[in-house]
DNA sequence: AGCTAACTTAAGAACTGCTTAAGAAATACT
DNA sequence: AGTATTTCTTAAGCAGTTCTTAAGTTAGCT
């Protein structure tokens, strides 16, 4: 478990940085903002934990930057203050939780594992990227790069059916009943209709989707 | 992080304040309950640790008198007496949280931090702004720039409803508990016409709601 | 080659969400 | 309490989108 701690106090970074090795995390630190930045951009963290006040940079523009660039690593706000203009702005920018100094390493290390665990408050977790393509469950997307491709609900569910299933067959039924639920049924043609519109679109923004067919049984994703 | 401790135990009152201290809290003590009405009054803490049982005058009458005067601090309340009276009386008469002894310091201080960070979001999560539209949740009201929005209740709810969850999918079904609770349903017609209504009511005032609606899913808000 | 499954396309059917208006319900006022 | 006003719900019409269907086409398998 990577965490990446970017905090100004040298002595709070260490005490957290410590206290959470010995919890088993790997964490990486630096009290520099625009450092904290690259490294939250270029390395793989599952949680940044993030002070507010910063030199060169100051959390919320860090937050902000990174949301923006659509890394999805959760966040938690660290800030001295407690004013809630800041909670406020914070948790709209993206931030995951939010702690208020002082606060205790009991504190800190129950928000992050909650935060890990996904039951939490923001669900960024429900994005599935796949040769390029980025699938967004939260917000009923996919996109190429930064151009989206604009799917019919049918045409997304199928998609986000097959993104989620990986490395198995995904049969016709299987597929009716995850656009229509168990009860109302939709025709196999239906879906080649919807599957073809949608590959079309695909197609028509410059990539193909790793959508196989696996003739007479269903269809597929290619890792 | 600035204390105020009013606690007749001198054993008590020594632990707690160091311990607070410890923790980063800036810590003021009294044993007495004038004393430390004229304190709460006079100085600017962030929350007030009230023992119920204290010479001079007692814990009740101070936190009334505090809160006659409008000083909206926070109070946790302290009591020996485990007896439901004193609690409801405690949070009737505008007590924030309530402690029965004997208690672990952990315990006390996690009310604290939880009294902490309650405080600050109570007070400062009332305004969001939004493409120039300012949602004040406290007045309930919309405005843009110095003209102001007369939305009815329910259109009201939506649009904060939607403001307060911005980057996600709202769904009728959603927004419909949010008007109605959890058990009464609001039919989604109704919903598309208040919405309707509001936005109409925006744009008459020169504004667009910035309010997308992903067809088959719900609305969102564009960020 | 022959058979069949899957793909594609286009047209009409079905559906969704927006809007408006009118009656019902709730609220405020006298 | 009764009345006036506002607000909420419902229904119907409309425009635009999406879904289904069916027929023709392509591709895979033996």
């Amino acid at each position: 478990m990577k965490v990446l701690l970017v905090e100004d106090s040298s002595s709070l970074r260490r005490s957290i940085s410590i206290g959470l090795q010995n919890l088993g995390f790997t964490v990486d630190q630096t009290s520099d903002g625009s450092e904290g930045l690259s490294m939250a951009l270029t390395g793989d963290y599952d949680v940044v934990i993030l002070d507010i006040m910063l030199p060169s940079i100051d959390g919320l523009t860090v937050l902000k930057t990174l949301r923006s660039s659509h890394k999805d690593t959760r966040v938690l706000l660290l800030s001295a203050k407690s004013q809630a203009e800041d909670k406020v702005k914070g948790l709209l920018t993206g931030a995951d939780d939010y702690l208020t100094k002082p606060f205790s390493f009991d504190e800190l290390h129950a928000r992050l594992l909650s935060l890990l665990r996904r039951g939490t408050l923001r669900k960024d977790i429900d994005k599935v990227e796949l040769a390029g393509l980025i699938l967004d469950m939260q917000l009923k997307t996919l996109r190429f790069g930064n151009k989206f491709i604009d799917l019919t609900p049918n045409e997304y569910k199928i998609v986000e059916c097959l993104f989620t299933n990986q490395n198995t067959i995904v049969t016709p039924e299987k597929l009716s009943e995850h656009l229509a639920g168990q009860y109302d049924a939709v025709s196999k043609n239906s879906i080649e209709a919807h599957l073809s519109s949608a590959r079309k679109k695909a197609k028509l923004a410059g990539v193909e989707l790793p959508i196989q067919t696996k003739r007479g049984f269903g269809y597929m994703i290619t890792p």
